[in-house]
DNA sequence: TGTACATCAGTGAACGCGCGTTCACTGATGTAC
DNA sequence: TGTACATCAGTGAACGCGCGTTCACTGATGTAC
């Protein structure tokens, strides 16, 4: 099963799933050169197809775009999911909560680091905003996305007694603002040159003024 | 004098100050869309000048582009200047010191609210990085850029002592995460759909956050 | 004060580029009888 | 099991677009004598 293969001419007349073909060569467009590499043509030469193919499964070149920024958002959640799960194991009660909120912010600045592609697709492309939609397009295993997965923790929180409920409202955007913020930075701004170390110290100290903060 | 209008034909074959008409025209242009509005041939036309007229004043559109950057940073840098002053009125010591850091991130929130295009040409665009360069053409009336002038506030944090010294290396990131990160939410993020209102609170929480977790 | 001439700042025309998208088409597939 | 035919998923060719940039040029300006 090779269906995405751009070197090989296929045999078949019909591509079998080109729409899928399609959404992958997006993505590894996104994952080399952010939202912009996000090429329609281009999309359509790697699967082998002539260009206007696309436009049996995607309506114009945003629709594709915006298919691949979900599924950039899918990925960061299974990347939260994963670290949530890590990070909490062996740990209990308030302890465990609070493990929860700091995976999450890490699984967010290593993707951030790791995919900076795709996570300028995720988040530099306007589109739904994630707390209005449940899309499981752009959700993890557990159905849901980035953003519910922070409410989630932080709902950790409040229930374990480290957060208390009357700053528990709004929250979500504090959080990630901080941790958004230093993604950028790392990743397009001053910090740029930055050692890996360095900005690994800087991530801890960001991750503790966000919690004494909260 | 009216050098920079674009409807009345010039009566000059020299222009007279094609370079400021284009930069200022530039500024507009990054001002109604972002970076991506820079456009070179757009800028000519304002100016009242054939397109390649523009490269006896820029070397390329990026070299255009880096001088429209320089001026958005220098914008914000004048706001938060202002602000500082205006914050810092009638205070004194380590409350007058509290008041230049909150000043410096209210100036920046605004400026991101008031001026979203040129705020993502000031910080989307990559350039030299502010930490490293003394360039006055991205700085205010002080000589210093944004960057240093967060650095600025943070030092008299420190020598009023509310600020331990050993936490404050590196704490402008820290502060500038959490800033820049909640600007970037509410222009182009999951907050875009909040009132002016909502904005402003969030704002604050977000001050205060970094105040106490710093 | 006048003039020759180098320098400078514009003009005019054209380029190649790759893109997204539209149109009319044809080959392949699957379903009803 | 065979065949007619509607439907679907591709092809082929072409569009207009506006951009950044290059080339050879000319009109205006300022300076030396």
């Amino acid at each position: 099963m090779d269906t995405t293969n751009q070197f090989r001419p296929r045999e078949t007349y019909h591509h079998g799933d080109l729409r899928r073909a399609l959404l992958e060569a997006g993505i590894e467009l996104a994952r080399r050169g952010g939202p912009d590499a996000v090429v329609l043509r281009e999309a359509t030469r790697r699967a082998g197809v002539v260009p206007n193919a696309a436009y049996r499964h995607f309506a114009s070149r945003d629709a594709l775009l915006q298919a691949v920024r979900s599924a950039a958002l899918a990925e960061l959640a299974l990347a939260m999911e994963r670290e949530v799960i890590r990070q909490r194991r062996g740990r209990r009660g308030a302890d465990a909560a609070r493990a929860g909120l700091r995976a999450i912010g890490t699984a967010y600045l290593r993707f951030a680091q790791a995919e900076p592609g795709l996570f300028r697709t995720g988040f530099a492309v306007p589109g739904e905003p994630e707390t209005t939609t449940n899309d499981p397009a752009m959700a993890g295993k557990t159905g849901l996305n980035p953003f519910q997965l922070l409410s989630t923790a932080l709902d950790a929180l409040v229930a374990e007694g480290v957060l208390p409920a009357e700053r528990r409202s709004g929250a979500e955007y504090l959080a990630w603002s901080a941790v958004h913020g230093l993604a950028m930075l790392v990743l397009e701004g001053p910090l740029r040159r930055f050692t890996r170390a360095e900005a690994r110290q800087i991530e801890q100290r960001l991750l503790e003024m966000v919690e004494n903060g909260l």
